[in-house]
DNA sequence: CCAAAAGTGTTAGGCTTACACCCATGC
DNA sequence: GCATGGGTGTAAGCCTAACACTTTTGG
């Protein structure tokens, strides 16, 4: 048991369905926790950067290509796994609504709803929580919820990602305003067509309302030596 | 080189001196980057912890026993070690400016402004960046501050804190309000003695003023397996 | 008494909240 | 025309920033 821990790799993965947060999960096929529900994840690779195996693995077990990637934290504690010591660098992700209806369940994936998970295998649940609780907290401040949205949206459509989120109802005036004053969307100039009554204005993020990491993804230009 | 990574453990640590953020790093006594200052660290131990192997390394090389010990963030790029990889969960540290005092320069410690460090071994330099971004950050909203003094204190002396943190002047009559607004700290009913002019109440954060870091605290009690 | 820091009072402006109201479309 | 969601207007209340002012000490 004095071996070196062995190095881990999940996701925790969001998407939005009917004004709900899903969260796909995959069965485990070996012992420990056989058959029970688990994070995607995997092993990290010698010639592999981590953000690149969390990424791979997601395609690799769910086949969605996610729109955001944030590493979320690193749990290491010693009883965590009963095979053994394994710290696990846990990733959180957004992926669109389509890709989360190409990527449908099967034998061995399934999606649950975030807030109602079954008994996870290791300490998922707890990793989940953790993922949520992030998610909230940066949807409050940031332009995060670009990730669980399409290319144009109207504004009901992103109030609506605010509103399953924080699970509250948000005065759609005072969004509005809100939402247009952060200067990171601009109307298209499209209309949404087909629906019924007044035909909502379309919005799109621009192209620079990067969610703020702070000094981390501009890293390449800090290093000094 | 195909080896599994190596899994290292290092801290920044930041403490007040003479109105401004220093931090202490350990001359690295073999390759690669021999000679070079770095954040203290070591490998990560079967049997332990990993914020118990923070702690214990800025222990040993350094002397200190942190006020406050958070996990910043995991570095594992696969170019960031010239000798092979290495994935290093870093933690960030607040100690008092009675431990510094203790914890004085040696031939393999020496404190350095933190704003004004000399090009570092590995991507060190980056990764203090990225900790002074969220010690600037979390200063802002949460009351970090306390680790950075002493258990009782003057609100100029709070307020000393934030401004060599976020490097700004403050006034100290809005300062005042809001820090007693926040009801985080309360007046003990002593006032420092000795000094100039008029003397300050002194106060002291209340005990359950716990900085936010969300689920992970209370962990133990969320897991649901 | 004077200088200087502690501590209090007051006002203007900005942002949030609540809610009234008009607009444009499908049926 | 009418129901419904899209979109605009507006006033009250809260929080912050700026700064005048009073208090209390050492010298």
């Amino acid at each position: 048991m004095d071996e070196q821990p062995q190095l881990a790799v999940s996701t925790v993965i969001f998407s939005l369905r009917d004004s709900e947060l899903w969260t796909p999960l995959v069965r485990r096929i070996r012992q420990p926790f056989r058959d029970r529900w688990a994070l995607p994840g995997g092993w990290v690779q010698p010639q592999e950067g981590l953000e690149a195996t969390a990424a791979r693995k997601l395609l690799e077990t769910t086949a969605l290509d996610p729109t955001y990637l944030e590493q979320l934290y690193c749990f290491g504690d010693i009883g965590r796994s009963p095979s053994g010591r394994v710290v696990s660098i846990v990733y959180w992700a957004l992926v669109r609504p389509e890709q989360a209806e190409l990527a449908s369940d099967g034998e061995n994936v399934r999606w649950f709803r975030a807030d109602a998970l079954p008994g996870l295998a290791f300490d998922h649940n707890r990793i989940v929580e953790y993922a949520l609780w992030r998610l909230r907290n940066k949807m409050a401040y940031s332009s995060i919820a670009h990730g669980l949205l399409g290319e144009t949206f109207t504004l009901a459509e992103l109030r609506g990602v605010h509103e399953a989120v924080r699970g509250t109802t948000l005065d759609p005036a005072n969004f509005r305003r809100q939402a247009l004053a952060g200067g990171s969307i601009v109307p298209t100039g499209e209309h949404l067509v087909g629906a019924s009554h007044r035909p909502p204005a379309l919005y799109r993020y621009v192209d620079d309302a990067l969610v703020d990491q702070g000094p981390l993804l501009v890293s390449a230009s800090i290093r000094e030596d």
